[in-house]
DNA sequence: TATTGACTTAGAGTCGGCTCCAAGTTGTAA
DNA sequence: TTACAACTTGGAGCCGACTCTAAGTCAATA
């Protein structure tokens, strides 16, 4: 699979994928003889993890980090599971300080309506 | 309030207070003969707003906007009421992209998990 | 064969959000 | 009164994550 295939398919622009492999996400992609990138199926599972937890933040570098580990075989296993553990602690706390947000958001909106209600009835009432 | 009390408060660093005031966050910061800063309660009540929005990745601009319409008075009320709503409907959907990707860290950090029990028991057999 | 469009590289530029620096002023405690 | 910490300003610097540019190569079509 070409470089933009896989752009299209995962709508990440070329030069974004570019910069994950430099940076170290997508290592070993092979290229045909004159130089041309040919994502295996492998690579293209591989861009799906990274866009799903760069979607939610994950660090280039820690993701880097990671998939380091796991070219480095079995004996990571335990350290890429506390990464993975550790990640997951983040989230929950970004998603919550979220939620916080969300329902505050709500109280404010809520509050703004009933005063473009009251402003209405005003209105009304003066017909 | 000096500045240093407002950010020992919040747990904001000083030279970030000044930077959201010169964006426009903390309009109107009254300050004395000497040119130092006094937050009054309405100014920390903003504070701690600001503090809970950007917490959860609204946009410094975004803000400041929404801001300078709440110092324009009642005739903005429903375009700042639309803003919020567009905010909420961003942080939702920031949030549930955040829980996609907790539960698939759950999954693999289950996956993990049974790797290495097997290893363990591998280990066992062996004794 | 000439052109077009997709690919390659290295490296520079951009953007948001701080964070730091230099140089100067003020207020309090020894 | 002098030392020192906390305040002020304008502006520079930094970091992460892209995003773009320049200069060149290659394959396929008019």
């Amino acid at each position: 699979m070409k470089i933009s295939e896989v752009s299209k398919k995962y709508d990440i622009p070329v030069d974004t994928l570019r910069y994950y492999e430099k940076a170290g996400l997508l290592p070993n992609i092979q290229k045909n003889a004159s130089g041309i990138r040919d994502y295996s199926d492998s690579d293209c599972e591989r861009v799906e993890f990274i866009k799903c937890m760069r979607s939610a933040g994950m660090p280039v570098e820690r993701l880097s980090k990671y998939i380091s580990l796991c070219l480095q075989g079995e004996d990571t296993t335990e350290e890429r599971r506390n990464m993975l553990i550790q990640q997951r602690k983040e989230l929950i706390e970004k998603r919550d300080a979220i939620q916080t947000t969300i329902d505050r958001l709500d109280y404010k909106i809520d509050i703004y309506y009933k005063i473009l209600k009251e402003k209405e009835n005003a209105l009304h009432a003066k017909k």
